[in-house]
Order: C-alpha cells, then structure tokens, then sequence
DNA sequence: CGGACGTTTACGAGGCGTAACGGTCT
DNA sequence: AAGACCGTTACGCCTCGTAAACGTCC
C-alpha cells in the first residue's frame, strides 16, 4: 500500500532499465524478505547492498535481489548464514576464476547437503500431513478415511 | 550400542506390559528425540514424566512416549511450544471431558493452522527442490535435465 | 565399586523481531 | 514542512547444544 510512494516515479529518463537502484524497502517487498532479514545478511555479510546514498540508504540492484533470492531459497534446507555465505562466495568466484576444479568441488558438497536436506524436508513434511490427518480424524470421527 | 545395558532384563515378572517405565535415554532414543529436547519440553510444560525414581530419574510410560511423538510430529509444521502445549492440553480434556463441543472447536483451529503449514512446508520444499536443480545445473553444464 | 546413565544449573548460538531514537528523501 | 522511509544500536526470544559438577543405578 504505501510501499509504492517512493517508487512511483515514472521511470523519467535512462533507457533499460540499465542499473536500477532500489531502497531496503521496495527491494525486501520484491524478494519476500523483511527489512530486518535483508539487513541481518548484510552484518552477516550474505549481501551488500551494490551502492549507498548520500545520507547512507541502502541502495540495491537486480543482481543483489538475484542474490537475496538464492538465499531465500537456500532457508528452506537448514543452511546457516554462515555456509550460505560460503555458498555465495563460490558462485561469484565461478563467474570469474579460471581455476574452476576446486570451487565445482565446494559446489559440489554443496549440492550434497542440499539433496540430503531435501530429502529430510520430504520426510517433515509427511510427518506433518500425517499429524494433520490425524487431527482430522480426531474432529470427525464418523467420516470415513477416504471421505 | 550402550543403550541396552540398562534395558536387557527379561520383564521378569508382571503380565502384559502394563506400566513399563523408561528412563530419559530409552525414550529419546525410542522417539527419536535428543534428551536435552526431551527436558526442555518439560521445562516448557510440554511432557512431564509420569514418574520419577526415587533418586530422580525421569520415568516414562508408553502414553508419554506418545505424547513426545505428537511433539515431533508437529515440529515440523512451525508450531511454538506454547501452541502444543495447548494443543496437548485440548487432546488431554477431550479424553475427559463431556463438554467436547468447545474443544472441537480449538482442535479445529490446530488443523486449520496444519494444514495452511502443510501448504507453507510443501512451498518451501518446492523451492529447495528448485535451488538444488539450480547447483547441479551450475555443476554439470552439458548434461541435459533429462540426464 | 565401577561405569553408564541421570540430575540440575547455566551460558551460548543462531536468526531474526522489535523498540528507541534520530537522520533522510521527495 | 510533513511524513514515509531508512540508519544504527541494542536487547529479547525461542529452541535447544554443550559443558560443569555431582548423584544414581545395578
């Protein structure tokens, strides 16, 4: 609702879109983060914002939201900030290493803890629809399973 | 390993296995569930042993193995342990009482609460599923999704 | 009596929420 | 000039992990 005050301007001038600069807020609505989230990966040095302005707002670009939604998605599996960050670091590194054997390794652990987590996360969430069943039997004991 | 050191005797005497007591180690490991979990959950008014050894062992039954087994099976849905506690509290009078419709009524609130979790869990996993894709897809560039 | 197992107490960590108070931006 | 938005600092909360120091059980 009043998230849109500050970004209502139309765009003025400058063409695609090139560099687009957001503040903590707008950029926190946008990944599904609050500003307290987005703000604690930064102490825990996760994400720094690509610019500040002159009175020290954080000011974030497409890239940095790119990042934050890595991290989002990281959240579900149980990593700490501390291994996402580790995470992070290997896939700027990626982009501009030419030794790329040894960080495809850390990448590699990486997608081993994650397909284990995953897989952990399948059985919470049978765990959980069976407790939700089983509340559901104890509300109606007369409707039949399959009802 | 160690765990069945206390454990071996034969059930000596007494039928049916009526009231076997156990203590903190057996019903961990039997839940699946740390000690330290185990107490703080007592601290929390969760579960409190149905006996104590009279130099102050933890003794449980079978019926608080099953109610440590609800505690876990809710776990993953996200629920505080004030809200089990609740929750323990309603599947308690239930048994009990004879004005159930009042009760009904909260168990109904859990089983909303679950199953709008069981939604949350079933996103969150999706997403983890997606970034662990994202890692292979960054780890082996030539293999086709199908591979 | 040994040794596994248990007890209590208490501090720490991780991941933010939230309050406080003041500066910034349009 | 108002008011939304942001900044920093700092304390609190929740769920246990972990360590210390000592009793219990068989």
């Amino acid at each position: 609702m009043a998230a849109a005050s500050r970004s209502a301007e139309p765009e003025h001038a400058s063409g695609p879109a090139s560099a687009r600069l957001m503040q903590i807020g707008e950029a926190a609505e946008r990944v599904g983060l609050s500003i307290r989230t987005i703000r604690h990966y930064e102490e825990a040095g996760l994400i720094v914002p690509s610019a500040r302005s002159e009175g020290g707002f954080r000011l974030y670009t497409e890239s940095d939201l790119d990042r934050l939604a890595v991290v989002k998605r990281m959240k579900p599996l149980g990593f700490t900030l501390d291994e996402m960050r580790d995470l992070l670091t290997v896939l700027d590194a990626l982009d501009t290493a030419t030794d790329r054997s040894e960080l495809l390794d850390r990448l590699g652990m990486f997608h081993t803890a994650a397909t284990t987590r995953v897989t952990a996360l399948r059985d919470q969430l049978a765990l959980a629809e069976g407790f939700a069943g089983t509340l559901r039997a104890k509300l109606d004991p007369h409707t039949g399973p399959t009802a």
